[in-house]
DNA sequence: TATTGTTATACTCTATAACTATA
DNA sequence: TATAGTTATAGAGTATAACAATA
């Protein structure tokens, strides 16, 4: 009875496209997740660009932009906020002195774990109305989706 | 397999969230759709304000843009984008002349199905990747967080 | 000539708030 | 006073394209 139970005057015809489900539900899971990082100052760009850098230590900000497909016109920006934070250093490259080598300062490094946590309990909030069974099967069809589709960008929103 | 195949670096930590993955898939399901409409010059919100105006005939602003989780002044754009495109008329309220009622005219009307047509192409084309059962999964669990959560405005983007 | 990265510019979308008209 | 709707303004986010430095 998830959307016949009370006042509804006549369906939603869109209702009976999975992709507007995966949307409601993308939607709040993000929404509030991008709230909850807005508290401190950060955006959901911001925070994936962190946890890129971190994982991909030395990135250049081209490949960055690549794997968050975005432009570097944008990625550009996104990286002057970090580095306007002191969470991040650009240095530039021994072999190709065009490129800028990518890193967490010790302040960066020493916020990501707060971050994930907020990432961790927006995740556990929302999917706690799952049972785990039902977690892992839903983790199973999305990524099913996405191999099938081969979708290789971070999203960044 | 889905993301340790070819050419991979170091795993994602991002990947440990279902949200993650929803966000992932949503962003494609969607993004095709917003390109597909924008071939016709019509944005998510103008395509999703026709359904509910078909759906909700005389409607007024107000409780669109509620349904929309709009302001009004976007509302208000929104609907200016459709009139002018002669896919909407605004009537005033015989009860209350402050309202308008909203109904679509017989091009508005006309161009329904064909817009139907393309979400109904879009949603099939990503989704043929997973079995009948696996779809009728994949709802039940998303229509579950959603009553979970009682999430009730319509995604517009 | 091609590529890396930055910057200038413009555009889209939306919220906020001021406003008019009506209730 | 409160509500319906519009409009003016501002802000966020991003793409495009021009640019400088280096390859």
């Amino acid at each position: 009875m998830q959307n016949s139970s009370k006042g509804e005057t006549s369906p939603n015809p869109l209702q009976i496209h999975l992709g507007y489900w995966l949307r409601l539900v993308s939607n709040q899971v993000s929404g509030s997740f991008a709230g909850a990082l807005q508290e401190r100052q950060l955006s959901v760009a911001e925070w994936v660009a962190l946890n890129q850098i971190e994982t991909h230590p030395d990135i250049t900000a081209a490949s960055l932009a690549d794997a968050m497909g975005m432009t570097r016109g944008a990625i550009s920006k996104v990286l002057d906020k970090l580095q306007t934070k002191e969470w991040l250093v650009r240095t530039p490259s021994q072999h190709d002195s065009r490129a800028n080598l990518l890193a967490l300062t010790r302040s960066g490094k020493r916020l990501l774990p707060t971050l994930t946590r907020i990432a961790n309990d927006n995740d556990e909030h929302f999917f706690a109305a799952l049972a785990t069974s039902e977690r892992r099967e839903l983790r199973r069809l999305l990524q099913k989706l996405a191999d099938a589709h081969q979708i290789s960008t971070v999203p960044v929103d």
